[in-house]
DNA sequence: AGATGTCCCTGGAAGC
DNA sequence: TGCTTCCAGGGACATC
């Protein structure tokens, strides 16, 4: 499941190799989550000019236009001077002058969509209403904990709607909680400006580790190089229920909120 | 408008 | 062993 540091990752996996690149054939498989929005052939004779990120999508910038990407949940981008014949999972990809840009995605949650500028109004859709970048500057804890005052739901939640602050997804919003040693479910707006302090503190060293480490989370992540050096994230609580906590050995605690499992510790997670 | 629930999809695991 | 059921997840969308 990749979350903003998996798609970071990928990202610095194959940017600078492919900028440059000239487009000289697009496949497209079985339906993904969006039309492409434009004509395949369309695409044939752009250059691809450098690969940015927003949140969890990735926009390879054109010499005219954009592809927005979105990995989705079971996404994940190759990048190689070639790759066998595309099989039945492979819904998208570019041949270019430097190599096979290719997106294998199983469950089809992901998204390749074109627009012509980032003003396109299918861009506002799926841009605009993103919270502030967590790596960068426009993410401070005094604003953080002025947008969180005013969000009534679990805390958790909020994190995971992605419009205050993007990329914290299921796994990092569990484990961000547990090293800010604040409960999920407790209401946003009940939190004091000092627990934001230690929030906003542990979404950055969660998401930078997991970054270095070089997309950490998941079993099955690879990045577009092919490199596997994935790591089995050390979870503190994440799919932990059950076994003890790594700080107090209290017994790990695993609920629902809006469909999804959320993993904490009683003990070490404060109301 | 804010909060909550539903759905998309399929591989793998668990249950019978 | 082989079937069925359940679960995972991001996030747009529908509904209250």
């Amino acid at each position: 499941m990749p979350e903003l540091p998996e798609v970071e990752v990928t990202r610095m996996s194959f940017a600078d190799r492919i900028a440059g690149a000239e487009v000289r054939a697009v496949h497209v498989g079985k339906p993904l989550r969006w039309p492409l929005g434009c004509a395949p052939q369309a695409l044939v004779g752009r250059t691809v000019l450098a690969v940015r990120r927003r949140g969890k999508y990735l926009l390879l910038e054109l010499d005219r236009g954009v592809l927005l990407i979105h990995l989705g949940m079971s996404g994940r981008l190759l990048f190689a001077p070639t790759l066998p014949a595309a099989g039945v999972h492979d819904h998208f990809e570019l041949s270019t002058g430097r190599g096979v840009l290719r997106l294998h995605d199983p469950r089809r949650f992901g998204a390749v969509v074109f627009v012509p500028t980032l003003d396109d109004p299918m861009a506002r859709k799926l841009l605009g209403g993103l919270g502030v970048e967590p790596l960068t500057e426009a993410f401070a804890p005094q604003s953080f904990h002025a947008q969180l005052q005013k969000r009534q739901p679990a805390i958790k939640q909020v994190l995971l709607a992605g419009d205050i602050v993007v990329g914290v997804g299921n796994i990092y919003a569990s484990e961000a909680l547990f090293m800010a040693g604040i409960r999920p479910t407790i209401s946003a707006r009940r939190l004091s400006l000092a627990r934001c302090v230690r929030l906003h503190a542990a979404i950055r060293e969660v998401l930078s580790r997991a970054i270095e480490r070089g997309g950490s989370t998941l079993r099955d992540f690879s990045s577009a190089d092919g490199q596997n050096g994935y790591f089995q994230m050390e979870a503190m609580v994440y799919g932990r229920e059950g076994l003890e906590c790594r700080v107090c050995h209290a017994s790990i605690k695993c609920l629902r909120q809006g469909q999804r499992s959320t993993f904490f510790c009683p003990r070490c997670q404060k109301s």
